[in-house]
DNA sequence: AGATTAATTTGAAATTTATCAAAATATCGA
DNA sequence: TCGATATTTTGATAAATTTCAAATTAATCT
């Protein structure tokens, strides 16, 4: 979890989630929108994965990243402890 | 809200936010809970209080902090365009 | 096989962050 | 006012992060 925390603190990481938010996008595409160099995305890509934020699938020569929304669930729950008093059951299964 | 990202990013400063989450403490208090020097924590406090995650008033010799409640509204609202689809009315007023 | 395109990985420089020890500030009580 | 207590601020250092340029890997096409 520490590494989902590590992963939104950064603008540029935030950015590349809510591209994908609308669908999948190849690494060349989500380069589109930032200035900086292709090998500097692929960084923040590496740190989006090891959050397990993102997946990523080969699909020929490109690359295709998408949202993993499963983790968000962890994420919410995580905040709420931050911040909400306790409940009887959190809402955990 | 970039600073709020940031804060939260650190583990020993969401160690402090759920500390806080029971009631206020002083700094002195707080630090009971860590193992580093008080400097260094005075150094997290700034950071959750640029953030204006944490409030704090002087009481005598100590200084109380103590959470404030009202920015974890916008970091929710915030986390939802990471991931969650568009609604009519996001909720906001 | 060689050339081209798409993306990642590596190595290095610049910046930021976390931490400590020591100095400074502020309040209280004798 | 002086001494003790609580906390912050400063200055320095070590570690992590961000970024770029260049080298590398992988897939496609002729």
């Amino acid at each position: 979890m520490q590494e989902v925390f590590k992963a939104i603190a950064d603008p540029s990481r935030r950015k590349i989630l809510k591209m994908l938010k609308t669908g999948s996008l190849s690494a060349g595409e989500l380069a589109e929108g930032f200035q900086m160099t292709k090998g500097s995305l692929s960084h923040h890509f590496n740190v989006l994965k090891a959050a397990d934020l993102v997946r990523c699938e080969r699909r020929g020569q490109q690359i295709v990243y998408s949202l993993n929304t499963t983790v968000f669930e962890d994420l919410a729950a995580n905040l709420m402890e931050l911040f909400k008093v306790e409940r009887k059951n959190g809402g955990r299964k």
